[in-house]
DNA sequence: TAATACTCTAGAGTAATACTCCAATCAGCA
DNA sequence: TGCTGATTGGAGTATTACTCTAGAGTATTA
């Protein structure tokens, strides 16, 4: 009976519960008829409700990490991996609709003390993991030296914005569907070269633009 | 003494309570107390805690809708307006932390049956706004042939994940340091013409394009 | 001015619900 | 088997969004 563990049945049913009712509207009864746990089980698993969506915040955001650090393997060439970006953020939204709803659209708000060291921790480490990929095309000037924030808003916001939309029901068109167009403009966005086909290293100096080595 | 609507008093406590501790954390009692208005009040002048919260949501979005539409008058060519919608955005962002602060980390969040029909009328004025600027540059080919929230998203996505991470806490970068920057990205993604310094507003008839002409 | 109709204010009361507490049960181990 | 610590159950509590009813303005008509 008992296959999954107590906390991984919340965890799913909170998931289910939070993308349907939304966080404030579910009860932490519901949560737990839904997970088959008594509120003592439930309690002793999780310090509170709040917990509970921030664990789930925390393991999504893990996981949407790793989809986009994934996409880009340190030798990637610049247009490629902008490409592979906005591919591997649309998919990931496409493909994990609740969690992504959650995600987005929920998971801001919920965001207690716990939270927050954790996830700058998290996005510490997915900035690092990205560096291997972006630095080199920085530095060769193949794409555009800009702090990392600001690297990757470009890269990903309009895609981020457009699937949001999608994910509150806002707009209709799958973000899918304008992949294309997204990975067009990201790479007119970002990419230098005025004209490289296979991307030849270029030995540039890095001018005034912020960002001193870190 | 009291010069100011019992509602606008509640709209006023409720913004910057639920900025300093977040929607669920504000207790009515908080909200009445802040206010200077007893619980009676704040019932009779709003159904329940969250009208408070949608209203503000939705006047916030009024304001900003109209912010970005004033920057692009109808007449403006494509490199201005982009510049200038990047530039209202930021602008706004900025100067209206507390607002966008909970416009864009906590209004998604409390979105009840309420908003959804007023938010998407008001989207609706929104796109319509804009149409007036962009289409005639659409169709001038000066501008990137999207649909409306795509074009957008391209815009002001950058920018706007980019403030999302200041408004939050996580990045303490401000976004108006890297203005140029951000025009300049959104420039190059959108706008068309290989070379066209002023954009001379070429007479179109709208043909086929969405918005019948409410 | 007086009566009336209506809106606004007030605060005690109610129902819902996140969370507590402690006793019962189970799993592993000697 | 008996012991120990972890897990479970569910009744109990405190908080809080919201209701209800009565009274205080305020404008309108006679």
């Amino acid at each position: 009976m008992t296959r999954k563990t107590t906390r991984e049945r919340i965890l799913e049913a909170a998931l289910a519960e939070f993308d349907e009712r939304g966080y404030e509207a579910t009860t932490v009864a519901a949560l737990c008829h839904r997970a088959g746990v008594s509120n003592g089980s439930f309690f002793h698993a999780f310090p509170s409700k709040e917990a509970v969506a921030a664990a789930l915040f925390l393991a999504a955001l893990a996981i949407y990490h790793e989809a986009l650090i994934a996409a880009v393997p340190s030798e990637t060439p610049a247009v490629k991996g902008v490409a592979a970006l906005v591919t591997a953020h649309v998919r990931w939204v496409t493909r994990n609709r609740p969690t992504a709803r959650f995600m987005f659209l929920h998971g801001q708000s919920a965001d207690a003390s716990v939270h927050r060291a954790e996830q700058a921790a998290a996005n510490v480490r997915f900035r690092q993991g990205l560096a291997a990929w972006y630095e080199p095309n920085i530095q060769c000037g193949a794409l555009l030296a800009a702090s990392p924030e600001l690297l990757v808003s470009q890269i990903i916001g309009p895609a981020q914005m457009f699937c949001r939309a999608w994910l509150s029901g806002r707009s209709s068109e799958r973000p899918d569907r304008h992949l294309p167009t997204l990975i067009a403009c990201a790479v007119r966005s970002v990419v230098l070269s005025s004209a490289e086909p296979s991307s030849k290293p270029v030995r540039q100096r890095r001018d005034r633009v912020l960002s001193p080595a870190k």
